[in-house]
DNA sequence: CTAATGTAAAACCAAATGGTTGTATATCAA
DNA sequence: TTGATATACAACCATTTGGTTTTACATTAG
């Protein structure tokens, strides 16, 4: 079920799960932050974690199911790269949350206004 | 250990891992969502979905140790309010995120321009 | 061709998550 | 004072998560 929309966006509950959820861990966020300037092989990646190789893989398929990175065959290698269309899909959402509660603040306001 | 800082803002690893964990669940942004506009006790909450008292209450739990909701007792009733600041760090982070890969493209840019 | 490198994927494990039911306690209303 | 309501919290359970090791396969370099 699509819940949020905008001119040229559509968000099910589901997609923004995946993105939130792959967001909430600390390697995953250095590895959109890292590959979103500069592009890297998977190899390249796992040297800079204190994790085994399938672990840091593992992490960037959550980040690839999210949208957050995208994979490009390059030889053997796997390049990735960080995705800023799924950054701007949380922040629209974030936005959106902030204009609500602006929306109060603004019934207050000319609640008390009106007194 | 702190990650990122702006003027008026630390943001701890925990911190943030807690914020966009808690923001990864369909229930729970909805908590966050209505209580931006309207404060709602934890049974007003629960009513709503279609799971246990206690569900909604861990839930609640969540979102309250991610600083995305407080509460405030009212009687035998706690209210539940969102909190927009917990919000804004998300964005914070977000926003610096995208200025990143910008600056990629800028680089980029004038890279090209010089050729 | 062979060895080394890069990736994929499976099997396994402990801990965390998201739900349940049940019980206890506090407050309000009649 | 007693019954109903609001919350808290513990125990339990199935599934997911985040890590591991191992095995297999593809590609590149010598």
């Amino acid at each position: 079920m699509v819940v949020y929309q905008t001119q040229d966006m559509d968000l099910s509950d589901d997609e923004v799960d995946r993105i939130f959820r792959a967001l909430a861990d600390t390697t995953r966020r250095d590895i959109v932050r890292r590959t979103l300037t500069d592009e890297a092989s998977i190899s390249d990646l796992a040297h800079r974690y204190e994790m085994s190789f399938a672990a840091v893989q593992k992490h960037i398929t959550v980040l690839e199911g999210a949208g957050l990175v995208t994979k490009h065959r390059n030889g053997r290698e796997r390049r990735i790269r960080g995705n800023p269309e799924a950054i701007r899909k949380a922040q629209t959402l974030l936005n959106a949350y902030e204009r609500i509660w602006q929306g109060r603040i603004d019934r207050l306001d000319a609640l008390l206004a009106q007194n």
